[in-house]
DNA sequence: CTCCGACCTCAAGTGCACTTTAGGTCAAGA
DNA sequence: TCTTGACCTAAAGTGCACTTGAGGTCGGAG
């Protein structure tokens, strides 16, 4: 240890908590950009640290791994978020999650309304929009509900 | 048409919207149970219309499909929910939803309390602790922030 | 009688966020 | 000297919720 500069990826797996192929992966997808030392292993700097808990944040927030580096793209490529940078960046996640909460705010309003109907009905139940099916993951076509005569 | 009894995969697909791609994947997952007509062909009742379309709502409310088949298999297989029924699954649904909105707004909170601050420290940080992160999902390692299943 | 379209099965592919496995390098300690 | 352990790469596996593709059956319209 100490033999170059910087910190090995067992490091930085100890100081975050991710698992070393955790790390391995962020840098495949450009999260993070280690350098090599002469033996070909990866050197970090302790800003990655900060770059790296900077993901972990953004994934609570239910930022995808290409949209949290959009936003770290925007940094010099070693440099962790600063102060001015969070804030910035508090406010697309403040958006996102304001979203996400009204979303299921309008969803839970809905159900309420049709506890008592129980109709399920798929010309007429509001529950078929009230949705945040954008907000989940998946391949499948997204060819919401709501739009099917009977 | 009209051959045999019941409706077809394809005209359950039309009238819910679903792939027929879809239907048959719910079949395999056990989620409805068609029968076969004498060419080998699923025959379907109008009840799985309504079993097909509490998939979809379950799933807005970010049910998994075996949980959504563990709502179903307290029914018959056959019938689909009734009013009664569906208000006993609507507690379920609404005391989910309820957990959601909770994290997301403790996260919320958690947030505006940090945005000034831009420590993104790990051993700091009230924002590790804060999230839904099993809201998300993912196969990974579940360790770190504190997460309950549904 | 031939062709189309709806249906069938089984296998493999998709996207995300990783992990696991297999096989290899290299430096330090017993 | 041998072994251990940290590191390396490349490829394949995982789980969910599906889709896509290949190859085949069947009934009805032209």
């Amino acid at each position: 240890m100490a033999a170059s500069e910087g910190l090995s990826i067992g490091d930085i797996a100890a100081r975050t908590g991710l698992a070393v192929s955790a790390i391995r992966y962020y840098e495949m997808q450009g999260l993070i950009a280690p350098w090599r030392n002469a033996a070909g292993r990866r050197r970090f700097q302790r800003a990655d640290i900060r770059r790296l808990s900077f993901v972990m944040i953004a994934q609570q927030f239910g930022f995808t791994l290409p949209q949290i580096r959009v936003e770290l793209d925007r940094l010099p490529k070693h440099r962790a978020p600063t102060k001015a940078d969070w804030s910035r960046i508090s406010v697309t996640f403040r958006r996102g999650l304001d979203a996400r909460i009204a979303r299921l705010e309008k969803l839970r309003d809905t159900l309420d309304g049709c506890i008592g109907c129980g109709c399920l009905s798929l010309e007429a139940c509001a529950l078929y929009n009230a949705g945040d099916r954008a907000a989940q993951r998946g391949t499948g076509p997204r060819y919401l509900m709501g739009d099917s005569p009977d």
